[in-house]
DNA sequence: TATTAAGCGAGACGGTACGTCTTGTCTTGGA
DNA sequence: TCCAAGACAAGACGTACCGTCTCGCTTAATA
């Protein structure tokens, strides 16, 4: 039975919840002080008076703290809309998550987004815990929107969401505009004009 | 006059022509056989027969070298269509990119991309050289059409160009889906459903 | 004419025959205001304003250089005494070479005689030119006293001349006590101890 | 109490011992193989199969570690002589010294002496470590000497020393003339002549 | 209460790549 | 023909991290 597994705790010294937030806090430090490649296994250790041991036990590199420290401290919750109107609500969704990434936010996500191009491990944690639950989200408020009618039977959610957080992803990484208020209505706008705003 | 620059030679030894071509054909290889992380400027410099500092002469680091292989490299030259019709060009165009993308092409300019996001001074050689030229390609392509009258007139070509790019990037970084021949399209009967195609 | 080179003054021009000059010139500056290990052929080249292939040219490495330049500014000439007395020759003679290697140019004699120790082909030059021929002055010194009769007709004026040199050396490449008057006077004293000083 | 001190360890892993047998090991084949310039850290490293850092770790350079290979290997340790007669002790402890320094062995501790000329950090440890104790055994013997009446009371012996060394790295480092017995029978009859040996 | 096994810090280890430096040779165009 | 300028292949330099390992010491559940 699971109950048993539950109970039954490992021999030997419990992992310290001290260890923990200790990385945690000394990655925040490192976050708001330097830049994501000056982030190393070796500084966070230093950082955190912890043992590079310590660290490899409980995550596989620099990006899994990264993700992990700032999930924890997501300055901005966003808050899923729901006014029964779908594009004030893909609206205010899309403007809630512009906003989060502004700042040093935005550019350690870039940066994450950057790992996961060559570390696979990373990549597959990265898009499962950090993209595809924010992407559930904004489908689950088209998919709202469609049985109340405001889109056609036949839409493709899973299309319109990469309609939606494409533009913005590709405005993160190039950097050619800002993710602004204007930005998000012309968004919205494009992708739900024939809607009597 | 422009001619005086013309004539005007560096002194010393003119950079030896091999030493490009060698360096091409090496990486050419390396990008064949291994992944990007492996590709490094010792690796490099050993497979070209190439000192290092010959490498570093000419480029600041490995994604500099990878970004020159590739454009000289490029597979598949995208060409301009014109037939007149917006819908038309720009799905062949998004269809042409997309497929350029396939294969190791796409997985190397996903890691010029994720270079370019800690990397400030490729960023900005790469995303001009890069990025731009065919960006202005595309808003080339909904400019003609603006004029001809199949956008409104007050359309905002740039927005249109990040709803089309931006999925594109999306899902080529993120992995979630192919950019296959559905996905162009859904892409472009999404921006211009009101055409009668 | 002087005039004429003084005027011409085109980047790039010909130092026409003041290589040697430029070189010894550039080289003197470097002694003067760094250490030996600081000196290369690349600097000495920059500095005199000289491509290497000429330095090369002329020059094997840059010990040879710096052998050059210090004979050639050799501050203190050392003038072979002859008074009628071996112990005061002896004396004058040690005492001029040992004053001589004070300051600077010790410094660059013994980084010589170190080179010697690894690059033979520079040894041979070295021990030839520098060495033997001071050598030769102070054994002529020798000879002339025993000639005199102030040394027993069997003497060993190689041995001796190694018992008059060899301190000094040893002094100077291990630092452990000053090439002053005192050591010169010890030396001499403990040699010819049965002179009637 | 030192007791404590003797019981506390340095933290972390203690320095693996075969580490410093491994580059001993490979410095002493590399010393019997090829000549001084040729060893280099990397060198060592390769054929120690040990990572750079850990021999910068350990040692600054490589005068450090072929100084100490030297000194492990001393093929043949030179014993202090008492005969009661200096002129004999003497006589002995310098013959000693000259075997030690014929063949290979001589030529690496000259290149050490080289290396001393401009690596200050290194020449502060090798004339301690290496020099320093060998003249102070030549100085015990020339003081028991003394001690004895067989020299003055007013002698100098750190200037005999000189007298007896000098010679000896003269020839070993100019290599004029061998470090034979002659030489060494030349040195102590001229220094202690009026022994009726 | 004593045992015991894992967690802990510290840091050494074998590797690998970095970007710089110097060496001695070569290759240009200009004088 | 010689010059300066400098590119070139080679390879050592010393440093930074990586991820693993080995210590001696805690620490807490189990026996």
């Amino acid at each position: 039975m699971d109950a048993e597994q539950e109970h039954r705790r490992a021999p030997g010294r419990p992992r310290s919840r001290q260890v923990g937030e200790a990385v945690t806090t000394a990655t925040l430090k490192l976050l708001q002080s330097t830049s994501y490649k000056n982030i190393t296994m070796e500084r966070i250790a230093k950082e955190a008076g912890v043992g590079k041991p310590s660290l490899y036990r409980r995550w596989p590199g620099v990006p899994f703290i990264v993700m992990e420290t700032l999930q924890l401290h997501a300055e901005r919750e966003i808050r899923i809309p729901d006014t029964g109107r779908l594009k004030t609500d893909v609206f205010r969704y899309m403007q809630q998550t512009c906003q989060a990434l502004a700042g040093r936010t935005g550019e350690f996500v870039r940066c994450l987004m950057a790992e996961a191009q060559w570390n696979s491990e990373f990549a597959a944690v990265f898009r499962e815990t950090f993209i595809a639950s924010r992407r559930r989200h904004l489908i689950g408020i088209l998919e709202r929107g469609m049985r109340r009618g405001e889109l056609p039977a036949d839409s493709n959610c899973e299309l319109l969401a990469d309609l939606l957080y494409g533009p913005m992803w590709y405005r993160l990484l190039n950097g050619h505009a800002p993710l602004d208020e204007p930005f998000v209505h012309g968004l919205v706008d494009q992708l739900f004009h024939d809607s009597e705003n």
